[in-house]
RNA sequence: GGGGCCGUGGGGUAGCUUGGUAUCCUUGUGGCUUUGGGAGCCACUGACUCCGGUUCAAAUCCGGGCGGCCCCA
């Protein structure tokens, strides 16, 4: 009956939302591989439908590229194989026969897609290349798992492309945190770039851009990421494009990826300790109505209520009338865990005034509607809370940075500081902090500060803190 | 990578030390009743993680598998 409070125990709060909202059924039989139950899918797939308006929108094309990938392929990079070895599955056998080629399930799908690459791509005419899936990935994670945030199948979404040089693929990454931004809006997500160190980049990537959210225990999540590649994975899988004086050139390439680890982020940003709160433009039902029926007048607060329905239904609201044989009170605590963002009660007071009562999830506030402009209020109230949610959450995610000038006992927040660059002081950082070195700012480098460690001037800063 | 804890109806639990009848809450179903912040009453359904061992007898003791959780690096 009662709920953990969020700020004491966001572990156990976190999975105890994750259930009661019913996001999740992770009583399937394998460690890490959890069931989308409906409310669930529905939120992934509002989610995912803006992704595709997105990619969409600026010339990439979706395909979908199979599951399984050949040994053969896998090893290609060199590199990317060794950061992925011990982490992937492998399909060794087929009904009765071990296989010649062993092959593996993605854990991301490079290279599925290049060997496929290097057919498309012939002249510079085919460029830039730009495609995008969304498909489940797998990756045998050995450390505890959670819902949304570390799980072995992966759902998410991928975009790769190929250009005729450096500067188009870089034009790319920008075009890529546009896209970023716009998503994100979405979901009232607040979100740091991080360029990632040289140790802890994406295997093969010339360089990393990480996409972190905060969450309430200070600690960092990584919700997606989009890399430069340059040439690392062209030369082995042989991607090239003959150029208008008929010579080759091998393509630069980028990806861009985020996975469900939004539903993560969005449950442990927004929510409270009466439950989820979504954003608007995400959640499956963005209002509820809730008839208040009184003895002798049930009927028509009922039909007022179809009324209101079918009023707000019609004017493309994601719209529920919860006439269920329940008390009212009861109902309101159902939607306020599975967190609409909008409520509202009819009852015979209401009609009697010409109004419908609201509350609203985000932040509480009640009061009344009038029904002659229902549609309207309803919408705008719905902006509004999109609006104030987004800069709640990118208040508390901008003072969840603290500075520090020394090695000290550090704050449960992220961290920003002086560092050098340099892998040993790197290194340094994150073993007396007990720290993950995020990377530094992507493009917002100009403060001098010294490094913490060495104490030689530099223009980076440091990012640091626990991750998820 | 290292260490520790735990698996009992759909969810949460008691029982386990000292082997013998499985507790309570919640959910679900049916009925009566009620409805502006989790109503009440009655009836019913529903469980000892799996495999092996010890024993007349195992939820309980022993071994292993699978699964879950926590801490440290």
């Amino acid at each position: 009956m009662i709920l953990i409070q969020k700020e004491e125990n966001f572990s156990d709060w976190y999975n105890d939302i994750v259930e009661r909202a019913q996001l999740s059924d992770k009583r399937y039989p394998i460690k890490g591989m959890n069931v989308w139950t409906a409310y669930g899918w529905k939120i992934m797939r509002q989610i995912d439908s803006y992704i595709r308006q997105e990619l969409d929108s600026t010339a990439h094309d979706e395909v979908s590229f199979p599951l399984l990938i050949p040994e053969t392929e896998f090893q290609k990079e060199k590199d990317h194989i060794k950061g992925f070895d011990s982490e992937v599955y492998w399909v060794t056998h087929a009904g009765d026969n071990e296989l010649d080629v062993r092959l593996v399930l993605r854990p991301t799908s490079e290279t599925a897609m290049y060997p496929m690459f290097a057919l498309w791509v012939r002249s510079h005419g085919d460029l830039p290349l730009k495609v995008y899936q969304l498909v489940n990935t797998f990756r045998y994670e050995t450390k505890q798992t959670r819902s949304f945030i570390r799980v072995r199948e992966i759902h998410f979404f991928e975009s790769h492309t190929c250009h005729v040089d450096e500067e188009d693929a870089q034009r790319q990454v920008e075009e890529d945190f546009v896209i970023l931004e716009r998503i994100m809006r979405r979901l009232c997500l607040p979100y740091s770039l991080l360029r990632r160190t040289e140790w802890d980049k994406f295997p093969g990537a010339h360089y990393t851009v990480g996409i972190d959210a905060s969450m309430p225990n200070g600690r960092s999540l990584q919700i997606g990421s989009i890399h430069h590649y340059l040439t690392n994975f062209s030369v082995p899988y042989e991607i090239s494009y003959e150029t208008d004086d008929g010579g080759r050139e091998f393509v630069h390439q980028t990806t861009f990826g985020m996975s469900e680890r939004l539903v993560g982020a969005v449950i442990g940003t927004h929510g409270d300790d009466k439950g989820l709160v979504l954003p608007p433009d995400i959640a499956p039902l963005q209002v509820v109505i809730v008839p208040i029926p009184k003895k002798g007048k049930a009927e028509e607060v009922q039909k007022a209520a179809e009324g209101l329905r079918d009023r707000l239904g019609s004017c493309g609201l994601r719209v529920k009338l919860d006439d269920r044989d329940e008390r009212p009170g009861s109902k309101f605590f159902d939607w306020e865990i599975r967190g609409v963002p909008l409520r509202l009660e009819l009852g015979m007071r209401d009609l009697e005034g010409g109004v419908v009562t609201y509350a609203r999830r985000d932040n509480g506030e009640k009061g009344t509607i009038s029904l002659e402009d229902l549609e309207a209020g309803t919408v705008s109230m719905l902006k509004q809370i999109s609006t104030d949610m987004d800069s709640k959450a990118w208040e508390k995610h901008l003072g969840s940075v603290a500075d520090v000038d020394s090695l000290g006992d550090p704050p449960a927040k992220t961290l920003r500081f002086g560092w050098c660059g340099e892998e040993v002081c790197g290194q340094a950082i994150e073993e007396k902090f007990g720290l993950t070195l995020l990377g530094t700012p992507y493009g917002k480098d100009g403060e001098k500060r010294s490094c913490i460690v060495c104490g030689a001037e530099s223009e980076k800063l440091g990012h640091a803190a626990r991750s998820m």
